[in-house]
RNA sequence: CGGGGCGUAGCUCAGCUUGGUAGAGCGCUCGGUUUGGGACCGAGAGGCCGCAGGUUCGAAUCCUGUCGCCCCGACCA
């Protein structure tokens, strides 16, 4: 049966939701697919749901190809479990909380691995069950402080999350591929263009993890990648670190007076104005050494200055920060932190004072003090010289000071070089929309989930843990398929296969409809039919091409002639096909 | 959590400065005329002007408080 717009529930916006910014937001909701409930939360129409549902159908077909079976686990999830695996702490306020009557704690899952990695200790107990991958399509709850763009980042979202079980990291292995290369075959299903990238392992504790990244100006990740095939989130990039010069033969450090140089451009003004290098090659950032005075407070509470040294052409990038102290969190040092050290000078902090060090744990303030990679033992450095007005010149790495250790917090540039040789990255801008993840023994270790191996020892399992983000990927197509006039689809996610507009003034034109509908409907065709008798062409074409179904067949004025036209909505082209051999010019598409 | 903006009809908004009993367009209903690019005429339905308190004879409008929403940032397997 075909669905017919005179019944379908759907009401198409003419104008704009004023809440929506995003292309896809703005159309999903115009068009009918989702309406908002709260933020970040949303309701599914009948259009939205067979969007949804075409891509859930993609995933299972290839997670059933790559051995996974499908389970489903509640939303629902009592404390115990999380707290056992310490995240009911690290979560936070991240995920939405809830008490029952008799005031137990529960909380609507962010991600599923302790109830999956349970159900496999209450049932499994040899290895002769594993390897095991078992998965669900679920939603996740996560009170995100700040839900945004519809669906791309939503409160509540669909995801697939499969887990994968081994007793050996070699198995552990061919599970992680056999997901990863499942999820190449999903997204080239879907016509989503991804880069692969190295993730940060983080808090996960794990120690392979690589995201999907679909390049796109809403991303919310910056990643790098290289002509030679690097790639990674800027998070997890790692600086390439100079080999180390010789020290013997460098010239000495001397101090020069810097009057009013608080910033690395006025220090490179007056440096090349007052200090010009004896090659007579001018100064640049990139010859200074920023010292950068941050704080750390630690789960326990305690803050912890700790100072940063980068080369002074660069920013300290806050995310790669995080990433680089975690799990503590980072801020800039405040006025009151520098009030308490009296011993740092506001823009003339360096590593070295006449007096001896004045950075590092060992020093005369016993800050820590850890350097970019690129501060290299021979390295030569302008920076401060702990005085106000006055820096420090020739100042060489590993012979007039020595740093606690390096640190990954300097900000990625377009051009720096890929670790693995291949060349100079670009950055790009990415959504996540796949997260393949070597979780390891963590959550085995936690929850006590243990096999007998084949000598009869216990061993603990060790786990994957593999998401893809299926509305947001529904998202993020609509994203990336759309024109001024509305959603495009792509044809295997699309919500029918063909959408027939009745375009005309008279009866017969209706009847020649139904009649096309149900040649096409035989043909196994999902056919959308435009049957509103009292709606203009004009309307019901601006509705074809808001809803987005990619080929339109318009029986309008040439019906009784027995022709109608196609219209690939993606083209705009519009071709007169003879009703007779439609259903056979559709399926050669 | 910091910064900015906004809460008036289903949607998009005006009215608020200068207080006087609620408006437009679109959508919806009925009748009629239209019918290949969001047509027209006529008649309707629809609002606790976010909420609470205050000022006032009288508050959408002024004052105080509060709740909510959106955007940027922080945050975010």
């Amino acid at each position: 049966m075909p669905t017919r717009l005179t019944h379908l529930f759907v009401r198409t916006l003419r104008e704009d939701p004023v809440d929506a910014e995003v292309a896809s937001h703005r159309l999903l909701v115009r068009a009918g697919y989702i309406r908002r409930q709260a933020p970040g939360i949303f309701a599914w129409l009948p259009l939205g749901l067979r969007v949804r549902r075409r891509i859930e159908a993609i995933i299972r077909e290839e997670m059933a190809a790559a051995g996974a079976q499908e389970v489903h686990f509640p939303a629902l999830l009592p404390r115990e479990p999380y707290e056992t695996t310490g995240r009911w702490e690290e979560y936070g306020d991240g995920i939405f909380r809830l008490k029952d009557r008799k005031e137990a704690d529960y909380l609507l899952a962010p991600t599923h691995e302790e109830v999956f990695t349970l159900l496999v200790k209450d049932l499994y107990s040899s290895y002769k069950d594993l390897p095991l991958t078992i998965y669900q399509i679920q939603d996740k709850y996560r009170d995100e402080a700040r839900p945004r763009a519809g669906l791309l980042r939503g409160r509540e979202f669909s995801m697939k999350d499969a887990y994968s079980f081994d007793y050996t990291d070699a198995g552990l292995d061919v599970s992680y591929m056999s997901q990863r290369d499942a999820y190449e075959r999903i997204f080239r299903r879907l016509g989503l263009d991804y880069a692969i990238v190295k993730a940060d392992a983080g808090a996960m504790g794990g120690s392979r993890s690589e995201e999907f990244l679909h390049p796109t100006a809403v991303g919310e990740d910056t990643f790098v990648r290289s002509a030679g095939g690097y790639a990674a989130n800027v998070e997890a990039f790692t600086t390439l670190a100079p080999e180390p010069l010789p020290v013997d033969g460098l010239a000495p450090a001397t101090v020069h007076d810097t009057p009013d140089t608080p910033t690395i451009a006025s220090l490179v003004q007056v440096a090349n104005d007052a200090h010009p290098r004896p090659d007579a090659r001018p100064w640049v950032a990139g010859d200074t050494l920023k010292n950068i005075v941050l704080a750390l407070t630690h789960l326990d509470g305690r803050r912890e200055l700790v100072i940063v040294g980068i080369p002074g052409d660069r920013g300290v990038d806050m995310k790669r920060a995080e990433v680089a102290f975690a799990p503590a969190s980072v801020e800039a040092a405040t006025e009151a932190d520098f009030a308490r050290h009296p011993g740092l000078v506001k823009g003339y902090i360096g590593p070295w004072s006449a007096a001896g060090a004045v950075l590092g744990e060992s020093s005369s303030t016993g800050i820590r003090y850890v350097v970019d990679p690129r501060i290299g033992s021979g390295t030569e450095w302008i920076t401060g010289a702990n005085e106000e007005g006055r820096h420090v010149f020739g100042l060489v790495a590993g012979r007039d000071f020595v740093a606690d250790g390096t640190v990954e917090v300097a900000e990625v540039l377009e051009g720096d070089p890929a670790p693995d040789g291949s060349g100079p990255v670009e950055l790009a801008r990415g959504m996540e929309i796949g997260h393949v993840f070597q979780l390891g023994r963590k959550y085995a270790e936690a929850l006590g989930l243990k096999v007998l191996d084949e000598n009869g020892k216990l061993v603990t399992v060790t786990m994957g843990s593999y998401g893809i983000g299926v509305t947001r990927i529904m998202a993020v197509i609509a994203e990336s398929n759309n024109d001024e006039r509305g959603l495009i689809w792509p044809r295997n996610v699309s919500p029918f296969d063909v959408h027939v507009v009745a375009a005309g003034r008279d009866d017969s034109v209706y009847a020649i409809a139904e009649d096309v509908v149900a040649q096409l409907e035989a043909a196994g065709n999902d056919v959308l039919f435009d049957d509103r008798p009292k709606v203009s062409p004009g309307v019901k074409f601006g509705d074809a091409e808001l809803l987005g179904v990619p080929l339109v067949v318009v029986v309008g004025r040439d019906a009784a002639e027995g022709r109608v036209e196609l219209w690939d909505r993606r083209s705009g082209e519009k071709t007169a096909v003879a009703i007779q051999e439609l259903p056979a010019r559709l399926a050669a598409l």
